[in-house]
DNA sequence: GCCGTTTTCGGCCCGACTGTTTTCAGTCG
């Protein structure tokens, strides 16, 4: 919980080193928040384990932030960033969330018209005060007031991968108090929504006062607005709410499910109950006054006549229809996936991938797949440190050397070799065939000129698909949740030209992108279009975050059979062939 | 402020695009 709160600090830190024209340093801090984000251990235990020395060993963290952290850690404060704060009392982190808005701008606008948050800033670019500052313009004006509609849109949402980890620290630390029977997240956490307003959670315990004291006086809350009896509501420092409820043994299924919603598929399960004279509500089934089951989710949906439904296909999206009529869809697992087709690398660069080709592939060991696919970008994106024809031989020839190696020690694993090649403008793709050609397969996506029109975007993509090279498109909407739309395309012909092509359609695990989204996998399932799930990792520790992905796929009811690396090797390869 | 097999100082991602300019700053990826 530590970790997410230093990363937001360390991220201010940049943006504020930013503002001042400051080199390098921003980068560093950038660095450091990103890797204490992805750190799957409690920054405050390894500190307390080990001391500076050990906070040292966190990549991105030298000398000055270890001490930053331990300040932290000793007295809730960092001098360095508080005097920072003082000095620009605008935020920045808020502001340049507006495409288009960048610290500098941002600086301006404090300087000349005292703008210090999103309220300050629409209020200045409808009273037309913009428009007339040196260096700014109408039409930024304009791009000004477009950028805020769309935050707004997603207004007090979180991104799940900003969430889940959090929240499962939580369940952890309640289910370490011997009050605490039973103990499940619920509500759009669990049915894995790409945002999430706040956290449910569930409890069994005799002793629901115990269990509450607990939860409101947890590190990390900065506030609590409520406590009763049997539920409190708290709101911790990164800014979301969580939701305690204490609920009796013999109601916690009925309970799970209600809170689980979400709201309309709630109505639907209790019109059905009705019409089977039945009463279904948090507390129960009841027959009459009754209480006829009510302990699991299980016996609940089968007093009504149903059986299981997966969180993730809690949405009334169809999903009552398929259970009375037994037509579920086995939605694909979370340890189904046999490995992972989208990993960057430092290979021939410094600061693109953060790990060696080796190490993702251990990493991928670890995760307990049986390969991994190295596919970094090409020349196109030279800001990326992309690959060009002649780097990606020599690439080929060390991922031969290095499965060489894992076979002469017996190790069933396979690297294969890939690349995240450019759709340029025109639907072609940055590096020539005859090198495409020599690759396991080949992800193409589009890094630029993102704002074309449909008609143009939807052929450049179409094109690059029609490349017999291809295999793959990367993220293939575009989005970034809440701060970028889709591009411009007709979605059903992409889909029509990926069957026909054998086109594959990535599910990007990013927590800013799952892209697709759900209701685009299920299109492209019922249109025959294979897709993958992918995690897009720049470094090792971003490989966990298939299960956004995984999330992804289910909620778009996605099988086994509809994604292509739950195979084998033999069969992704044959695939690719 | 971090990092390291060209290493303890001197690098650090940099080109395209946009909107503002009249030769460029800021933002994005």
């Amino acid at each position: 919980m530590k970790n997410q709160e230093l990363a937001k600090i360390f991220n201010d830190m940049a943006r504020f080193l930013e503002a001042e024209g400051v080199a390098f340093k921003p980068y560093a801090y950038e660095r450091a928040a990103l890797s204490l984000e992805a750190l799957n251990k409690d920054v405050a235990e390894i500190y307390r384990d080990g001391g500076t020395k050990a906070l040292l060993q966190i990549p991105g963290v030298g000398k000055a932030i270890a001490d930053h952290i331990e300040e932290y850690l000793k007295t809730g404060k960092i001098k360095h960033y508080e005097d920072y704060k003082k000095k620009f009392p605008l935020k920045l982190d808020e502001l340049v969330k507006v495409e288009g808005m960048g610290v500098k701008k941002a600086k301006i606008l404090y300087q000349k018209l005292g703008i210090k948050d999103l309220k300050d800033l629409e209020k200045a670019a409808k009273g037309h005060k913009i428009a007339p500052l040196f260096g700014f313009g109408e039409k930024t004006e304009k791009n000004i007031l477009q950028g805020l509609e769309f935050l707004k849109r997603d207004k007090g949402r979180f991104l799940l991968g900003q969430i889940l980890p959090t929240a499962r620290i939580i369940e952890q630390r309640l289910k370490g108090l011997k009050e605490v029977e039973q103990i499940s997240i619920a509500g759009s956490v669990r049915r894995r929504k790409e945002t999430i307003g706040d956290v449910d959670i569930l409890v069994v315990s005799k002793k629901p006062a115990e269990v509450m004291d607990f939860f409101v006086k947890m590190d990390g809350v900065e506030k609590i607005w409520g406590k009763g009896g049997t539920k409190a509501s708290i709101r911790m420092k990164e800014g979301f709410d969580i939701d305690l409820r204490v609920v009796p043994k013999k109601s916690y299924g009925s309970a799970l499910q209600y809170f689980t919603g979400n709201k309309e598929h709630n109505i639907i399960t209790r019109k059905i109950a009705i019409e089977k004279g039945l009463k279904l509500s948090e507390y129960g089934i009841f027959r009459g006054k009754k209480i006829i089951v009510g302990k699991t989710e299980e016996e609940v949906y089968k007093a009504i006549g149903l059986p299981y439904i997966e969180p993730e296909l809690r949405e009334n999206e169809g999903e009552i229809e398929a259970a009375l009529n037994n037509q579920l869809p086995k939605i694909v697992g979370y340890k189904d996936i046999k490995g992972d087709l989208h990993c960057h690398t430092s290979f021939e660069a410094k600061s693109h991938g953060r790990n060696s080709m080796e190490e993702m592939a251990k990493a991928a060991m670890n995760m307990g797949y049986e390969y991994i696919g190295i596919s970094d970008h090409t020349k196109f994106l030279r800001i990326e440190s992309g690959l060009d024809e002649k780097q990606l031989l020599k690439q080929h020839e060390a991922i031969k050397k290095i499965n060489d190696k894992f076979k002469n020690q017996s190790i069933n694993f396979k690297v294969l070799h890939g690349c995240e090649s450019n759709i340029l403008d025109d639907g072609s793709i940055d590096i020539k065939d005859k090198v495409l050609e020599k690759l396991d397969y080949v992800i193409a996506g589009v890094h630029s000129n993102m704002k074309m029109e449909k008609k143009e975007m939807t052929q450049r993509i179409i094109r690059a698909m029609q490349n017999p090279n291809v295999d793959i498109i990367s993220h293939p909407t575009g989005r970034l949740i809440g701060r970028r739309d889709e591009y411009q395309m007709d979605f059903d012909k992409i889909l029509e030209v990926a069957r026909k092509t054998g086109t594959i359609l990535e599910i990007n695990s990013s927590p800013d992108r799952l892209d697709l989204r759900d209701l685009y996998i299920r299109r492209a399932k019922n249109q025959g279009v294979k897709m993958i799930i992918d995690t897009d990792s720049h470094q090792k520790e971003q490989m966990g975050q298939i299960e956004y992905g995984i999330a992804q796929a289910r909620r778009g009811w996605a099988e086994k059979e509809d994604i292509i690396n739950t195979n084998s090797v033999e069969k992704l390869l044959e695939y690719f062939h």
